[in-house]
RNA sequence: GUGGGUAUAGCGCAGUUGGUUAGCGCGCCAGAUUGUGGCUCUGGAGGCCGUGGGUUCGAAUCCCAUUAUCCACCCCA
């Protein structure tokens, strides 16, 4: 146990640390393109935010939190999702006086106590973005367009993504009524999953995996034809916005968002490949949630991307991310006299902001260059005695084998001149 | 919370119907005439066969339990 990383989370290790850099770097790019700025919040939260925000029914709140007291009693809570803290700091510090559209970007981990399975652990990792204050459909679209690019960016091919409008809380109150209705005299063919579903939230019995399930609800009511008329027209324009900007969707009548504050677009990006964890981002409008957490009426959508999942799906789509460039020099030394000269040489290439190194651990020559090699240096400079007494290095292209003898107070400079970068 | 699979060296695996000192590939370390890497060759280190019990003359191999892990349900990113 003491050696074992806590079920659900993992280590990433040096050897792959470039592929979230990559990750957060491009993702960070693609924000900046829309004029979204970075927002972070702490990874703990009053565990009462999150019951009122993400909603006291969901499973989210209700069995898959990580809750506990802090050594003065208040109950604690590590975030299951990136929406509810960034909404509450920006009621916190009154952002919304400022100029709206307010548009901000996140990269946080989430904790959710579940079982891990494929793209499903305890620990993960989302990007998201939240904009608020504006209840046009070109908003959603927007949203939806920053990760479509991003996926175009990172060349995630086979993403599909379907959307649908769940209703505000006016046009929901009555289509759940007519729903419950239909399904009343249903129920006893229903699963146990579903039954239990009816009172709390009948829509998502729609979305019940369960064949039996899926036979006994085809001809149920749908929201989307049970609209407002503030809704509908909303929804048609977010279709026409997707179509301008030349985004494919599948309108997907089923979609129902585990968390509460969603209303009217909801939407999911879709992948096939990576496991029956197939969301790899989804989002939607959640116009009710400032208000419902202390702020003023303030319209707003995000979406959040689980990271796990990204990097999953670029595997599957044999996306190979570039791997770091190796050291820039690597020092050889060969006596006592070499090493401590290349200890007094290594300090001055670091100031120069040359990345260097040397062998610790008074290896041979030959297992000095193989180290050197591993470390995929650019150049190995060899000092030995002979060098020591002449006041040269010898300088060595790793990669033509070609070595030369350069003056120690040139080193700076001629390297400068030939490290590529 | 429910169901199924798996557990042998740092990593990936083999291990025949239970039978002697548990193997292979990669990696790691060292050498192939002593100041030069990548390729090749040679050698070496490294395993309470997840853990605990049981069956048996004998268990990595069969049985039970336990833990870990993977996959699926559920839920969601």
């Amino acid at each position: 146990m003491l050696t074992k990383a806590p079920k659900g989370t993992k280590d990433v290790l040096a050897t792959e640390t470039y592929k979230w850099q990559y990750l957060e770097r491009t993702f960070k790019k693609v924000c900046d393109s829309f004029g979204y700025k970075e927002i972070r919040t702490p990874v703990f939260e009053h565990t009462e935010l999150f019951e009122r925000g993400v909603g006291e029914t969901t499973d989210v709140v209700q069995k898959e939190m990580y809750t506990f007291e802090d050594k003065a009693g208040r109950s604690i809570t590590l975030k299951p999702e990136g929406t509810a803290p960034v909404v509450r700091a920006l009621i916190e510090h009154k952002l919304y006086s400022g100029p709206m559209p307010l548009k901000f970007f996140y990269i946080t981990p989430c904790y959710r106590y579940e079982r891990p399975q494929a793209g499903r652990q305890r620990e993960f990792h989302q990007f998201g973005i939240e904009i608020f204050g504006s209840n046009q459909p070109a908003v959603d679209v927007e949203v939806m367009a920053l990760v479509y690019n991003f996926y175009r960016i990172l060349g995630v091919e086979g993403i599909d993504l379907n959307i649908n409008n769940i209703g505000c809380p006016k046009c929901r109150e009555e289509y759940n009524i007519k729903l419950r209705e239909f399904l009343k005299e249903k129920l006893d063919n229903l699963c146990e999953t579903c039954k239990s579903r009816y009172d709390k939230n009948p829509m998502r019995i729609l979305d019940c995996k369960n064949e039996k399930c899926q036979a006994e609800i085809v001809d149920a009511p749908l929201m989307i034809n049970h609209l407002c008329d503030e809704c509908n027209e909303h929804f048609v324009e977010v279709k026409k916005y997707l179509e301008i900007a030349d985004i494919e969707y599948k309108v997907d009548p089923k979609i129902v968002r585990g968390l509460d504050y969603y209303t009217k677009t909801a939407f999911e990006f879709i992948s096939n490949e990576i496991g029956s964890q197939s969301t790899v981002c989804g989002g939607g409008r959640y116009d009710r949630l400032v208000e419902e957490l202390g702020g003023p009426p303030t319209p707003a959508v995000g979406f959040g991307m689980g990271i796990e999942r990204l990097l999953l799906t670029l595997e599957n789509n044999g996306i190979e991310i570039s791997k770091e460039k190796g050291l820039d020099i690597f020092i050889v030394t060969i006596g006592e006299k070499a090493d401590k000269e290349a200890f007094k040489i290594l300090t001055n290439l670091r100031e120069n902001s040359i990345s260097s190194d040397k062998d610790y651990l008074g290896r041979s020559t030959k297992a000095q260059f193989k180290y050197s090699d591993k470390l995929d240096a650019e150049y190995t400079i060899v000092i030995g005695d002979d060098e020591v007494d002449k006041g040269v290095v010898t300088l060595k292209n790793m990669q033509t084998g070609e070595q030369q003898e350069i003056e120690l107070s040139n080193l700076i400079v001629e390297l400068k001149s030939r490290l590529r970068r």
